[in-house]
DNA sequence: TAAAAATACTCCATAGGTATTTTAT
DNA sequence: ATAAAATACCTATGGAGTATTTTTA
């Protein structure tokens, strides 16, 4: 079997289209009926679906089968190479949320020197993307936030870092600013804006919205903090958020909020499966590094 | 990648020589190299320590990491393979003990008349094994042997057949042939034949053995039922069996035995993952049928 | 010096190209 | 008539062969 065959048929099972397929690998239109032919052959199955009367290319049950494990094929040798590649260069990597990271790092940057060489930071703005990339292993380590004070897996650890109260942010002329305390039923007509799906804050704000019978058909939603922040400032909207989502806004007011979602930070590792040896080591270290600095901040 | 070249590596990690790699494949022991270095030109990585002085081939870290790898890309392409030969030729599996099958397939068989063109009876000597090929779906369903009424895996769905006191065997003219019961102390010094490690037999006898000192410095061993029933014929030896293991054996006698381990018989279906709607439907039928049948022969 | 791996080159099998035909709307 | 897939035939890359050299025990 060819290897190659297996990229042009997911492809073709995608496109669900012959010349589309041929035109994403930049080759010719019959390559990719030969390939498929010539899977076709060493499995003795039909795998596309020949009845050119039916408007498009359709996969067969087989075809189907074969899409699946295509995939499955392909995402093993793409985790191959990655691994091997980490292994040579010897890279680590640390997940890294950068609202978050940017408050926790500092401080926990300089005691792993002897990895800042080799450190890559992975970006990546959702808490939830994040969970799910330390769960299929594409990282074995990151700093996520969270509702819930801990992740019952058992192929991670989880060391507390911090918790952050939820705060209410207003523009300094909205019409709440003039508050020090707020209860959920001062808030129940008012707008807000909160981030997008997949991040842990639209979850929180959510859960809270619902348990608090808080009018949501004005909350508005963004893909970014900075947004957020800017619209909160404009007085239209107020939000939901921790304090380190609001670093350095002069323009903002922050509130309490009594009972108040709390926001849980804490470091995930993935334990379960095969990394390199360097990675093993640092995510040690990193574990010693995070319980020594914030042990006691938490309950 | 060439799909090809991970099976010479694979080879190659195995036999920890390019001439025998070479060999295997029926092709150049150059060909090898050339192969391995298009491995190592990919991933920009020695997959073997080309450290001549020591004795032999030795794979580095990288190297370990991708005959793993191999081996589970190589794995699930076998596995693939299958699957679409099985969903295409509509075949369905069932695992099958000879001595247990023997006597409960008779009756089970008409029941299936439907699939009986494309059933395929995959005979397998050992419960363990087939236990294990059951856990990896090489076969999704088989009827097994336990000294466990049940397993507590949550990907399998398990449906009790009978269960079995075990008897002791000996021949007519054995001193022991005279009582019509015995209990494990007059059975401390008798020599005793059991079959070979993997079977559940072989585990049962141990447990037994073990929880009532018996002693095993005699115990033979076999591969055979036919042989351990011969030498239990032959007066040499006593034998720890279930009596479909004695199919038609004037020559053996059986004798109660106080507090005898149970044997358990049941049919194991894997309900985690992929098997084809044939073989789905085919499980199906099996479980409604050996309910149908069996129900009430067990506790 | 013997045995195993690496290198040098040669060759042909085949993946992919172009041109064309077939099929269906 | 047009658009997409299949077929026919051609080309050239590269996988595998043979012969040879290098390496080290």
């Amino acid at each position: 079997m060819k290897l190659q065959d297996l990229y042009y048929f997911r492809q073709l099972a995608e496109t669900r289209s012959f010349t589309e397929a041929a035109e994403a690998f930049y080759i010719s239109q019959p390559s990719i009926s030969i390939a498929l032919k010539r899977l076709e052959d060493e499995f003795n199955t039909r795998l596309i679906s020949r009845d050119r009367s039916s408007k498009s290319v359709q996969l067969t049950e087989t075809g189907e089968l074969l899409y699946k494990r295509s995939q499955e094929i392909i995402d093993l040798i793409d985790k191959t190479k990655k691994d091997l590649h980490d292994m040579e260069t010897r890279e680590v990597h640390l997940g890294f949320l950068p609202t978050i990271g940017g408050h926790f790092l500092p401080s926990i940057m300089p005691h792993l020197s002897d990895y800042l060489p080799s450190l890559k930071l992975v970006e990546e703005e959702s808490s939830d993307m994040m969970y799910d990339m330390v769960k299929t292993n594409q990282i074995s380590s990151a700093i996520v936030g969270s509702d819930v004070p801990e992740f019952k897996e058992k192929w991670l650890t989880q060391i507390p870092i911090a918790v952050r109260e939820m705060h209410v942010w207003v523009a300094p002329h909205h019409p709440l600013a003039k508050y020090k305390r707020l209860n959920a039923r001062m808030l129940k007509e008012t707008s807000f804006v909160t981030l997008a799906k997949g991040y842990t804050h639209q979850r929180m704000f959510d859960k809270w919205a619902k348990a608090n019978a808080i009018d949501q058909s004005r909350v508005q939603f963004t893909n970014e903090i900075q947004t957020a922040n800017s619209m909160i400032a404009s007085g239209m909207s107020a939000g939901l958020m921790i304090d380190l989502l609001v670093r350095d806004r002069a323009d903002l007011v922050k509130l309490e909020l009594t009972h108040a979602p709390k926001f849980y930070i804490s470091l995930l590792v993935n334990t379960s499966s095969e990394v390199t040896s360097d990675q093993k080591a640092f995510n040690d270290k990193l574990i010693k590094v995070i319980k020594e600095l914030f042990s006691g901040e938490t309950p």
